[in-house]
DNA sequence: CAAATGCTGGACGTTGTGTACGATTATGGA
DNA sequence: TCCATAATCGTACACAACGTCCAGCATTTG
């Protein structure tokens, strides 16, 4: 069984690492800043991880988690790129998070994460319409780029245009940049 | 006139700091390290640089240059997104630089530079095609983000590939998203 | 040549990191 | 309920890197 304590704890840094982050950017925070928040000690701090960028990583598994999701679990072959509408929303759902989290360094790791995810979906949604190997990883690389790129534009800028005008484009771009293979 | 000394120890500095970026990667490279590769006094640094990020963004500029440089002047409606072939040749010219600035945070910042002179450049190539700014925007940062996704895609797998190869692929995609406005 | 400007190197204070350890407290199983 | 176990705490320590300052020496420019 989890001890009630380790479970406790590790919440309490996330939580606090994820207010410190949204309150001045994740290169600001130190771990003092995060273990004063959470009120934990420090070195119960590193009883638990090895450093900040672990407890940001590994916090982001639950992102992960909820973002695959989710997600669609059947791939419908007349809607491809369905993750884009669902990831807007989520964006836009929890903008505050998404800004800190996409300016600044501590963003690139997160983003990365994100693009993982991403690119997983996009593989598996393209592996019947694109069979070449190189093609594809091509096309999923750009269109997650793609993506990505648009989406954080989008957060700079504060969000103005709705989710679903934001897929809009996006589709548009991309479902044409496809034609060939459909 | 500028000071024999102020250029010497600047562009001393600069070379040393791309040499330690390649040899172990922005992250790992300390002021210190910077200095004594440059045979500097750490003192002489801060003299010139308020910190080693400033170091990095001012060697950047010359990049720039040498990146619009290195551009059409004229825009040639027949073919549009001209940037990319030139982009992966440079790159591939320069591999080993590219490679480690593509990794890593201080490629973050690398990155962000490129992006900006390519974002004008393809915002110059839309201008006349795609007159509704909002729509402009949009696909510049979709195709700057796209681009660069394969781009570094291409860099860490090694540039297995020939800059023609990506280029082509790149052109295939990125064309036919902007089919509608063609 | 002389004044101005740049370089040196070392000292100093600061901040944040990661580790160690004994004392204290909460937990879950017997 | 009780107790062995495990988590937490606080503090102290060593360390790395940062950024500042200054007095003395070297080089450049006019």
């Amino acid at each position: 069984m989890v001890d009630r304590r380790v479970a406790r704890t590790q919440a309490l840094l996330q939580r606090a690492h994820l207010s410190l982050i949204v309150e001045k950017g994740y290169d600001a925070v130190t771990v003092e800043d995060i273990c004063a928040a959470a009120n934990v000690g420090r070195s119960t701090f590193y009883a638990h991880f090895s450093s900040k960028e672990d407890l940001h990583r590994r916090g982001l598994g639950a992102l992960r988690q909820e973002l695959s999701a989710n997600q669609p679990a059947g791939v419908e072959p007349d809607h491809i790129l369905a993750f884009s509408l669902p990831m807007f929303e989520h964006a836009h759902a929890h903008i505050e998070l998404y800004r800190a989290l996409a300016s600044s360094r501590g963003g690139t790791i997160a983003i990365e994460s994100i693009r993982d995810v991403l690119r997983d979906l996009v593989r598996a949604e393209l592996t019947r319409l694109m069979p070449d190997r190189a093609a594809r990883e091509f096309a999923v690389q750009y269109l997650v780029g793609g993506f990505l790129a648009v989406l954080t534009w989008w957060l700079d800028g504060g969000a103005r245009s709705s989710p679903q005008e934001m897929d809009a484009r996006f589709q548009r771009l991309a479902q044409e940049g496809l034609r060939g293979w459909t």
